[in-house]
DNA sequence: TTGAAAACGGAGGGTGCCTCCGTATTATTA
DNA sequence: TAATAATACGGAGGCACCCTCCGTTTTCAA
């Protein structure tokens, strides 16, 4: 088994740029010629490492939601844990924006290997937001009883309860806020 | 401005016809030239009477809406008007099935003759309904307070609670039926 | 350096979208 | 009823997309 040729991996990397761009932009039916025109590669090379379109969304969303969990990881409780939180709460709606066209056409069949891996990384992603939690808990600044699968339900809810439109994140922003807010030690 | 030809409402009708079992079935993406050809008719004619897929949908959809609202109006409280209402809801919750894919299709923006003939059909629903309730409530059948807004509110929640999937209508309509015994005067 | 493994690109066959226009049908007029 | 004008029909044709296949090019390792 010899190394993965360096050329591969490189358009590999370009695909997905490409795709996010153009299917972030375009909608998740955009042609994937156009994304393979994009990258600057031959539609045959794109078929070759993403034989379907959804393979290839699945990609870019687990290159996107990795991009998060790192960013929860690396979040600091310091002076203000809440307000750590509240952006990275803000990061995963701009996610959301970006990928709901995308999530809507992935199937609801996924490989086993997908599941484990989003499993995992939403493992991750909880024990970063509990850590933060648990730090405001015990500066007094966040009431008890709160958990991370509360934050992520309630922001999942205010993101699928209003239909995608121009004002759709200042609205969905505005009620996380509240809710932020609410978290907050009396 | 003369009579418009029988020819083309027969196509017309067919065309829906067509449409409601190959877009029904096979998803909202389905090809319109299957449409077309099940209809046993010309592409060309398909696009003169409906410029686009969007239209088409809405046609078919307005008419079963039509179908739905006059089941609404002949629906006579006799003996059990609670059951009438579980009757009427359960075949919405059948229509809600068939076309929810058609309707997630559907776009947003919708002409505002559209709009008006939506609001007049559900309000046609509403009276209907509410006429069911109050007979069940003079036969001291059904509890006071209820709107028929309520009910159809209610059965669009648990319709859309759900993902699609196998289990999906015996779930509906089991949630349903609970909150229809709840219905019951004590 | 060299050759086999790996990857590349894009032509090609199939299908769908939508338009356009010559042909056929229907309603009206005489 | 026959002629005529309005209306509708069908499907060929042009374009884009999907995906496969294979001759050519690039890379890695011996």
């Amino acid at each position: 088994m010899r190394k993965p040729r360096a050329d591969a991996q490189k358009n590999r990397e370009k695909l997905i740029d490409a795709a996010r761009e153009v299917l972030g932009g375009g909608g998740p039916e955009a042609s994937l010629e156009a994304v393979a025109r994009r990258a600057g590669v031959g539609i045959g090379t794109l078929y070759r490492h993403f034989p379907n379109r959804e393979v290839l969304f699945h990609a870019v969303f687990r290159q996107d939601l990795e991009g998060l969990v790192e960013q929860a990881e690396a979040l600091e409780p310091g002076e203000a844990p809440l307000e750590a939180v509240r952006g990275w709460l803000h990061a995963n709606v701009a996610l959301v924006e970006t990928k709901r066209g995308m999530l809507g056409a992935l199937s609801v069949v996924m490989s086993e290997e997908s599941k484990q891996t989003y499993a995992e990384l939403t493992g991750r992603v909880v024990r970063a937001l509990n850590r933060l939690l648990a730090a405001g808990v015990a500066r007094g600044q966040i009431r008890e009883g709160i958990a991370a699968e509360d934050l992520l339900q309630t922001m999942y809810a205010f993101c699928y309860a209003r239909e995608p439109g121009p004002e759709w994140r200042a609205h969905v922003l505005r009620l996380l806020d509240i809710f932020i807010d609410g978290l907050r030690r009396a």
